[in-house]
RNA sequence: GCCGGGAUAGGGUAGCUUGGUUAUCCUAGGGGACUGUGGAUCCCUUGACUCGGGUUCAAAUCUCGGUCCCGGCCCCA
């Protein structure tokens, strides 16, 4: 037997459709905020991802060369490729602007629970605008989302890494061995940190005003510690959100990010429930577009692990109620199978959505699936209602039965699906 | 890449320590009984030891390796 490859998924008709109706709840957010949906290529020259991560990302790159000897990669991740394509064809579009995506990506990682080496990701992108508003609004879209799929227990944490960065500039570290101090600094592994920063010639007292920074974490009433044009941004940054309703959140000057393509403002989002992958959200201010041909132009993004997301709902016990399918026709005899699948039809034209028994099925075992399909209505033909033009429908959930004409059934059950 | 735990019908499981008839039970799927009414009962039926090698008269069981899953580390764009 085959088997789905390592790190990917089937998804059967209940889980997809539970997929899909999350996937929607986040679009129309999305869309509420003004966001537009685009989409790119599932795969894309290495060269795009390399370029915007570093080389060191190879290792967990689906990457291959194609018939035609091109290096090509399935894309890790769906920032890279959008703002490839806004270099592409929409540098000249009015800004700011502001698109949101999702779709499948893939890392060549070891997967674990929250972790597939196929996963999904929402993201959305403001591109061309760099001011602590489009960062609020970046975020409360943020918000909304999570709000939107039902999560109730996760923290948002908002940070600047540009307070970071000067800092470690100005206290002597030199640029090529910043990230590996901000990757200390970013699990708070402070004795860890200590003798690489000795062995760089900071001194103690340095240090420790840096790990103080580090440790700027809790209400927005931290940030009256936060120095320089960093604490007056997120400072602006805060009170948008606030205006605009988003007050569960927490300033924490150590959260770091990945790469270092972040410029400003950075956030994330955690769900407690999940285990070691319990980051479910994660974004920030940055500039790409640069790398890729355009000039330099500012964004404001993030992306939303759907797969996590998911996982952290389950975990919260929040439940998905499935819709099942209108109407199931259904033949007391074989002599009225073809008015039956006539009947079906009418249906289906006049919108109502039906299902009919094609395997000859007695009524008894035809209500069974009925049930099983989780149809609202059974549409019973009969040659007794027959002679007068009518079916006899059944309420699948109360049990009780009316005859309806023909010509009336589709209006009724659609009558029946409003209330 | 590292450490640990697993894998028995579509789903959930017993059996494994101490190898030994036809691999247990629940559920699900197909058919039937009740012959124009579902989620009830009964009957029939479909269907599994992750894969490969080894030990043995004999392997689901012991052993080695692969694959996949789960928990954690590393990483996490």
């Amino acid at each position: 037997m085959i088997q789905c490859p390592r790190g990917t998924r089937d998804f059967l008709p209940d889980e997809m459709e539970r997929r899909r109706f999350y996937e929607g709840k986040l679009r129309e957010t999305a869309r509420t905020f003004g966001f537009r949906e685009v989409e790119t290529p599932i795969f894309e020259d290495s060269e795009l991802f390399i370029l915007r991560s570093g080389p060191n990302v190879l290792k967990e790159l689906y990457e291959f060369k194609d018939k035609g000897d091109r290096s090509i990669a399935l894309r890790p991740e769906m920032t890279a490729p959008v703002i490839r394509m806004f270099v592409n064809n929409m540098s000249n579009e009015p800004k700011p602007i502001k698109v949101f995506y999702f779709g499948q990506c893939f890392r060549y990682e070891r997967p674990q629970s929250g972790r597939y080496r196929e996963f999904f990701q929402f993201g959305a992108e403001i591109i061309g605008s760099a001011t602590p508003q489009t960062d609020a609004e970046a975020i409360a879209t943020a918000s909304a989302m999570l709000k939107s799929l039902g999560l109730k227990d996760y923290r948002l944490r908002i940070g600047h890494i540009g307070v970071l960065r000067q800092r470690i500039a100005d206290i002597g570290v030199p640029k090529e061995r910043t990230a590996e101090v901000l990757q200390k600094l970013d699990k708070k592994l402070y004795d860890e940190a200590r003798p690489i920063l000795a062995d760089m010639g900071v001194s103690d007292a340095d240090m420790e005003a840096l790990f103080e920074l580090t440790e700027t974490v809790g209400g927005t009433e931290v940030l009256d510690r936060v120095p320089g044009e960093a604490g007056d941004w997120l400072r602006q940054v805060v009170s948008y959100l606030d205006a605009m309703g988003v007050r569960d959140l927490e300033i924490d000057l150590g959260v770091v990010r990945g790469l270092d393509y972040y410029t400003g403002m950075v956030f994330e989002a955690e769900a407690p429930a999940l285990g070691a992958e319990k980051q479910i959200c994660g974004g920030g201010s940055y500039t790409l577009s640069e790398l890729f041909g355009g000039e330099k132009v500012f964004s404001t993004g993030f992306a939303v692990g759907f797969d996590r997301a998911l996982l952290a709902l389950e975990k919260e016990g929040s439940s998905y109620d499935f819709d099942g399918i209108d109407a199931y026709v259904l033949c007391v005899s074989d002599d009225v199978r073809v008015k039956a699948a006539e009947i079906a039809a009418s249906l289906r034209t006049a919108g109502v959505s039906a299902d009919i028994d094609f395997m000859d099925r007695k009524m008894a075992k035809a209500l069974k699936f009925a049930s099983s399909a989780r149809a609202r209505y059974a549409v019973i033909v009969g040659a007794r209602e027959l002679e007068e033009g009518c079916v006899t429908l059944r309420n699948m959930a109360t049990g009780e039965q009316t005859q309806v004409e023909i010509d009336a059934l589709a209006g009724a059950i659609v009558r029946a699906r409003a209330h």
